[in-house]
DNA sequence: ACATTATGAACAC
DNA sequence: TGTTCCTAATGTG
């Protein structure tokens, strides 16, 4: 159930823990044994996101004409990586960042390894386990349907649900890059270059803005909840035709996603509520505890945090969208 | 025990 | 527009 940041989040995750190492890979549940075999004894050698996908590069030191392989995994709605980690690989991960023994949740900040709970977290599921006596480290029994297991001897990465899970030739993988829109997560290219293509890309269609947003090729790793909150922020009607959104509107629409994901993989999580419109916690706890992460997402009914009317909901290609009809034009 | 829900997307008409 | 796929947590009886 994860956004574009979820999935950055993910290929630092993988980066710190497996770039560099041996890994060994299976499919506990068997729907990848020929993918894992694949794998199998490879190195991870590079970890990189775009958009929702994630790709890991796997490289045969041993072999004398290495052919790089990459895993191509899409967690859609359901899916997830769990990670199991020896004990000693905590304090190897967090070396020069404070930590405080005994506190996950420090650790996890000063490392980015998402929390441990899994409604918390977003996909990402961290458990610690302590090494066997003989000082060999095995990860625990795979739980549920695991797809693949990636295991480097000190830390296990299982996914459950992905929607694609495949192994790619290193042009299948710019196939499938260049099939998306510009990632406010792309650190690497022209930022006005990616802000450009997504105004074009908007501007150049008649669909609704709500529908254009979810459009992977116009605009990658925005999500259902980023949909809404977006729009929501910057006062869009998910009802106004792309073409009828005016240059400056979505260029600040563009602006606001690169805050909102980046923010999101700082945090592991996705607030969209300004501090200014964060109503007193105490008045809210009961009442509505989600008003403090989203301004309209899962609010229908519900008063809107700025205006204070009624927040409004509908079915939109099989998704819920939710808006302020107020706030929105 | 069973139904519903979920931060997705490909495919068939 | 509707169907299908994938999994697990949560809600309902």
């Amino acid at each position: 159930m994860p956004e574009g940041h979820s999935i950055r989040r993910l290929a630092n995750t993988f980066e710190q823990w497996f770039l560099g190492s041996q890994c060994f890979t299976s499919s506990p549940q068997g729907r990848f044994e020929r993918g894992a075999e694949l794998l199998n004894g490879r190195v991870m050698t590079d970890s990189e996101s775009v958009g929702k996908h994630l790709f890991l590069r796997f490289d045969d030191l041993e072999s004398a004409s290495p052919q790089p392989l990459w895993l191509h995994v899409h967690l859609g709605l359901y899916g997830a990586w769990r990670f199991y980690a020896d004990s000693d690989v905590e304090v190897a991960a967090s070396i020069g960042a404070p930590r405080r023994k005994n506190s996950s949740r420090e650790v996890r900040e000063d490392t980015g390894i998402a929390p441990l709970r899994r409604r918390e977290n977003e996909g990402i599921a961290v458990d610690q386990s302590e090494a066997a006596a003989d000082g060999v480290w095995e990860p625990p029994e795979p739980v549920g349907a695991v797809r693949l297991r990636i295991d480097n001897g000190k830390v296990a990465a299982d996914l459950a649900g992905p929607t694609r899970c495949e192994v790619l030739t290193p042009e299948e993988v710019e196939g499938v890059i260049d099939r998306l829109g510009p990632d406010p997560l792309d650190h690497r290219s022209e930022p006005s270059a990616l802000k450009a293509r997504f105004v074009k890309n908007v501007r150049s269609r008649k669909r609704p803005i709500s529908e254009l947003i979810m459009d992977q090729s116009v605009i990658a790793g925005v999500g259902n909840i980023y949909r809404a909150e977006g729009l929501f922020r910057q006062g869009i009607s998910p009802n106004r035709k792309g073409a009828n959104v005016s240059i400056p509107r979505l260029e600040q629409l563009w602006d606001d996603y690169v805050y909102l994901l980046d923010k999101g993989v700082k945090e592991g999580r996705i607030i969209t509520v300004r501090p200014e419109d964060r109503p007193d916690p105490q008045m809210v706890e009961e009442l509505d505890p989600e008003a403090l992460r989203w301004y309209v997402y899962h609010r229908t009914g519900r008063s809107c945090l700025v205006c204070g009317n009624e927040i409004s909901e509908k079915e939109v290609q099989g998704r819920r969208l939710f808006w302020c009809g107020t706030c929105q034009k």
